[in-house]
DNA sequence: CAATTTTCATTTGTCAGACAATTAAAAGTC
DNA sequence: GACTTTTAATTGTCTGACAAATGAAAATTG
């Protein structure tokens, strides 16, 4: 194997990217263990410092695993979807929070996604899926709970809504959408009033899963979405108002 | 700052985690720089090699960029759609090829969250979305065409289908559905009569679109969904009577 | 012989120091 | 003032070394 010096881009990013190309592409199966350090060094030609900066950036994208001792390494790494969910959330959150997203955008994308799902969970949702939601909302009515509480249990409900669709690819995609809000729905106080509401609208949610009505329960989603983001408007409008 | 030596994590990872939470909590806004290698390897009270290490892993993120010369250094990064666009894709591609993913699992997580775009491209799309939609399904009509670039023109055109929600977030979430599936679609040979069919189907999705019809969108989409899955399903048992 | 312990070789993790390459600012020159 | 040269700061790369982990082989022991 050979690097192009005159490359602009560093030499570990250009071993990095080879070696990734290679594991993308199938070449190299998963657990299939990498050439050591020292050898691609060699066959590199660079120093191990620069291969282990290469490495470094594979591991970081969960690409490769290593492991100390006689018959160590690094190994080609089977992408879990928890591995890839958390990727997801931090890439969502970071895509939000640094491009001024607004929260109209962001609720539209993770209302219609979550539409998307919700004919399918309501066709496939266990009675585990069934008991968190039911669980959250109790969650929500408790009193003294904070405003990040209360959003953390939002996240929760609507997590088992989508996990209910029973489509693991489906949850991955949607996990990031869902999280990420989280930072966006916390800038939200919610008054007694506002909780109920939404506690109401949740439970219509849990009715329509719980008696397979898709139908219902888009519905259902819908008039959650209005609410939420009319909610948002008036409590950025008095906070406007109030400077 | 202090790291935990006892702990079973590299220290990069350690040090790489612990900027990274700086990042995402929003404590290091874009363009920051970071402290200087050697300013960080005495705060952290590791070699200068560790910090690198640990900078790679959240460059390869996307998380800061690095400069040389005098005022260079590592600043946080502004995530950009098309890196978070690049990393889903690797993501979802990998998830997909190495958790043997079914074709019906990733065609419904695929065709479900196009389903929740339609309505909204059926309202925004400019003029633009539409004419690459038509080109697409022009190319997708030339003779001679190989299956590996009629699958990347059926990329292509649901591509403008999903950007002319105009919801960027959506766009960046579906792209990894999109995209992740064509090595699948890559794995189907298509006969002149299905590629017809198709053709045809994506003529009846720009018409809806075109009419700004989010309903026959959607009932188009269906139809192309339900196409596709029974293709698959024919070419996987012709494949498998073949042995 | 079987089980256990010890030794050993391999590999990654970390460190220290050096030099090259790059870059912008500072200093010098006309 | 405009241009050139120098300088200092910073990342990129290399070299060599040692520590830590770990499984396999060898030695030991009953």
């Amino acid at each position: 194997m050979k690097i192009d010096p005159t490359s602009s881009k560093d030499l570990s990013a250009q071993i990095a990217s080879a070696i990734r190309d290679a594991i993308v592409s199938g070449a190299m199966p998963v657990d299939e263990r990498l050439p050591s350090e020292a050898e691609l060094a060699d066959q590199f030609e660079v120093s191990r410092s620069t291969v282990r900066e290469a490495l470094k950036r594979l591991a970081a994208q969960s690409l490769i695993r290593t492991q100390r001792g006689a018959t160590g390494g690094a190994f080609v790494n089977r992408l879990r979807y928890a591995d890839a969910y958390s990727q997801q959330i931090t890439t969502s959150t970071l895509l939000l929070s640094m491009n001024a997203v607004s929260f109209e955008t962001a609720c539209e994308a993770r209302y219609a996604l979550e539409r998307a799902c919700a004919p399918l969970s309501a066709t496939r949702r266990t009675p585990d899926h069934l008991a968190t939601m039911r669980a959250e909302i109790h969650r929500q009515g408790q009193p003294g709970l904070t405003d990040e509480a209360f959003c953390a249990s939002d996240v929760a409900f609507h997590r088992a809504l989508v996990d209910g669709a029973g489509n693991p690819v489906l949850s991955y995609q949607l996990a990031g959408a869902v999280e990420a809000m989280q930072p966006l729905m916390n800038m939200i106080t919610f008054t007694a009033r506002s909780r109920e509401r939404i506690i109401t609208l949740h439970g219509g949610i849990a009715d329509a899963i719980e008696a397979q009505d898709g139908g219902a329960a888009d519905a259902a989603l819908v008039e959650l979405a209005e609410y939420t983001v009319a909610l948002a408007q008036s409590v950025f409008e008095a906070r406007a108002a109030q400077r």
